[in-house]
DNA sequence: CACTATATTCAACATATGTTGAAAATGCAA
DNA sequence: TTGCATTTTCAACATATGTTGAATATAGTG
């Protein structure tokens, strides 16, 4: 459970592409929005606070992607392809080590959630502002639905597929239901709100990634078993 | 697990508002800013909005509350003793009736979540959009750790109290991640985003709070017994 | 009734916001 | 270099926004 070294590899997936100042103006400006939307939201960014953060004059914004909304969807769908691919990855890895049988609910959890991991870690914080703001649509009950599901329901039901293999006798709902815990716990840990930080009074950090993860997999496998075992 | 009449009786603790058109302007004013910061959040919603809503002059909000900020905490503070004194009351019911040993996990989680599932299931309302309030503040990284924490961490830590009395092997971290997983599934059911509903393509439906604690409880339960066992 | 405090509306302010069109700068091929 | 397409800036627009102060209405009290 401590190590994961088949979906260490896929760090390799998420390509390094830090340094603060890009010469590309248009990627700069998607880095500044995605900093700031997945703080503020929609509604609390402005184009002109994005232009600001990212150097660049309030126009740019416009002339590279349309409205302010054509931004947010420009920020939302730059790296959903990547982070796909990379759990997808994560999950045919597992089921290739586990045979015909299928993984087990606790490998399956662990392919779903190490990826993501592995984004946070990245040396590029975008992915961990990017995690954050799909914490936020994930959230919000204008975009949840609407967003989410057009970019990221084909690659849960692959898992949710997986979870009824390594469930035979969970009935349909309780799997959805069960998978609306783990969305949630997600989600949490995705907005890193620093709640956790004093309500342990400093025993536990919003920010540290690792062992909020190595804490999830068994609780949420475990609850999985208990309702649809 | 399916009945819960110790805890059922809490509902007289959420009387009964409704009446969409009150008298009291105050009082609407609330009501709809309440309505509208759970949908749209804080920066997403308008003093304009608040007053059209409400079916009150724009001026009518700032005279009665100040600024907008100062709305908005009225509004999150409204029901919140009512909500703390009724999970109160429930962790002390439980706890009665379970002896000096103290009660068992599932039974404290289920204090915790099922008078959330009355007020839900209130006639008014308000007691729905406040709790998709919650899941608002409570997962932005802006209003996380300062509204939540200083509404909600003393009743909280009577829960964990509670907990580390059921769980004695577990260490105190554990505990702490483990209640933020179920802050978690807890806070995005609260969201209502119907996200679940297209996902299970209807067999779950968003808004079915009884289902969604029927399974939430045992799935938690599961998930703290594990962890820290 | 008159008097007073509270509640509510009206009109307006200064500022902030998304967006646009023209001007200027830059990059690049011939 | 010239010429052309792309990128970036500048200035401005119409509208939206939070907030305020004065005016008006309402409620309650003697």
């Amino acid at each position: 459970m401590d190590s994961y070294n088949e979906i260490q590899l896929a760090i390799t997936i998420f390509e390094i592409t830090g340094m603060s100042q890009k010469a590309n103006k248009s990627e700069r400006i998607l880095d500044a929005a995605e900093a700031l939307f997945a703080v503020h939201g929609y509604d609390g960014v402005t184009m002109r606070k994005i232009a600001s953060e990212a150097n660049v004059d309030v126009a740019l914004a416009n002339y590279h992607f349309g409205r302010k909304m054509d931004v947010f969807n420009a920020v939302f769908e730059r790296r959903s392809d990547k982070l796909n691919n990379a759990r997808l990855e994560a999950l045919r890895r597992c089921q290739d080590l586990a045979g015909p049988s299928g993984p087990s609910v606790e490998k399956i959890i662990e392919a779903f959630l190490r990826p993501l991991e592995i984004a946070q870690e990245n040396t590029d914080p975008g992915w961990k502002n990017y995690l954050a703001l799909i914490a936020y649509v994930n959230n919000s009950p204008v975009w949840g639905e609407k967003m989410m599901s057009s970019l990221f329901d084909e690659l849960v039901q692959e898992y949710i597929e997986a979870l009824k293999k390594a469930l035979p006798n969970a009935k349909d709902e309780d799997i959805y239901w069960c998978y609306q815990n783990l969305s949630g716990a997600l989600t949490l840990t995705f907005a890193q709100t620093g709640r956790i930080d004093k309500l342990s009074k400093g025993k536990c950090r919003s920010d540290d990634f690792h062992t909020a993860y190595d804490n999830m997999i068994p609780f949420i496998a475990a609850g999985f078993n208990k309702v649809c075992g």
